[in-house]
DNA sequence: GTCAGGATATGATTTATATCACATTTGTAG
DNA sequence: CTACAAATGTGATATAAATCATATCCTGAC
């Protein structure tokens, strides 16, 4: 982790929604609250069962969300900036529930909880957006958790080739940020069936590998495996 | 589903903690903009895919939140109230993203969107209290989540089981309120599954079932197995 | 270069659970 | 009470994916 020091929230120009409505005073409060630091891939951002006291705004780059489960840690989503993380820790124990890992190289701020507070008591329409944010979660993880459950092998990791592309790096033709083991927490299955399932995916013409590079070749048939399953 | 008519916020007794932090003239706003419903078993309260202009308190009973997937309907959650539900609809689409449905009678308030809004603006801590329970609720579901993920049926089903008794009913002998098949949809399991794993942990004196009535005998076995997965 | 450790590939086997097929019970409308 | 539909129980079989066991391929350190 590397810390650049003090940011300037006024003059940022990767903002969410929630820091746009902001006032002038409000923007002050946060900057001189508001610390950014840079994570080289791999490097954990927080950690499951730490005591946290700042909220995490993801600004570039893209990290994973993960929890260790009953038998091994699970990928529970991937975080495309910009997002707030973790804002479920403002919440009582203010111990991390999950944790937070860098895929690529990541820029954030951390956020001190209180000033977060102060800011949705303080603020209606930042509350507002906060919880348009939450709201959003919600619903994109309902969907994911039920794609997870009952599609199968060929159907989840055709829903997470489609996501890289369309959502992450917005080309049919990018570098894995993943290894097989984490694609196979990220779309709950086995290292080994990851490998399967893409080599048969690529024999089959759906998709090209050289190394980390990916390129989806089929892509129609690729979205119809993910509807069908 | 029957309309009992107005309802009168200001002396409510089953109040959310956000309702409890409002003031005489944002109770006023609220209750001219409620109305209260009761709802029978089995009885649809909203549907995935409908319009939907109101935010719904669930005062009483117990409710399934259910969305169709790929191959089948999945119920969510089980809500045990008071809670709200629905707030994700107050986003743009303001379509419902699933469905909710009475498994018992059932008391519920609806809160025109609008209004629900204006308080998160007007009221700091009434937004930071809907905050937080949107937080609880996504933690929750990672939880559920992952333990749906990587448990097998047996730590599934005992999952359910000690938490209608834990969480729902407060007591380790209940009338199940869900059909085989609605506990498959709840699980993640077939009817046939739900049917063969209770007889196995009757059988195996972990459980009694009379019809409807189940009572939890062995509940420290029930929670090692939950743990085991 | 070489070497070691991790990441990846691939085949054989096992296993949990779905699926299918049918029997039995329960609830309910007439 | 009867009858019919829905819910539940139970066995036989099929199957997706995990597990186990090696083998091969990278990649970075020296």
């Amino acid at each position: 982790m590397d810390l650049p020091g003090q940011v300037n929230c006024e003059t940022c120009r990767i903002r969410s929604c929630a820091v746009e409505v902001l006032d002038h005073q409000e923007l002050q409060i946060l900057k001189t609250n508001c610390a950014g630091a840079v994570y080289k891939k791999n490097e954990r951002i927080f950690q499951q069962g730490s005591l946290c006291s700042n909220i995490t705004y993801v600004k570039t780059g893209l990290i994973k969300i993960h929890k260790n489960g009953p038998s091994k840690d699970q990928i529970l989503k991937l975080v495309k900036p910009p997002r707030f993380i973790g804002i479920p820790t403002v919440l009582g124990d203010k111990i991390n529930h999950y944790s937070a890992t860098a895929l690529m190289p990541t820029t954030v701020c951390f956020i001190v909880t209180g000033i977060f507070k102060t800011l949705i008591m303080r603020n209606g329409k930042f509350a507002n957006e906060v919880i348009n944010s939450l709201c959003q979660d919600e619903l994109t993880f309902y969907d994911r958790s039920i794609n997870q459950m009952q599609k199968q092998i060929h159907g989840r990791l055709a829903d997470a080739l489609l996501f890289l592309a369309d959502e992450i790096f917005l080309s049919d033709s990018f570098e894995l940020p993943l290894s097989r083991s984490d694609l196979g927490d990220y779309i709950h299955a086995t290292r080994e069936s990851v490998t399967r399932t893409l080599s048969r995916m690529k024999s089959d013409g759906l998709i090209q590998m050289q190394g980390r590079l990916i390129t989806l070749a089929d892509k129609e048939m690729l979205v119809r495996i993910s509807k069908l399953g």
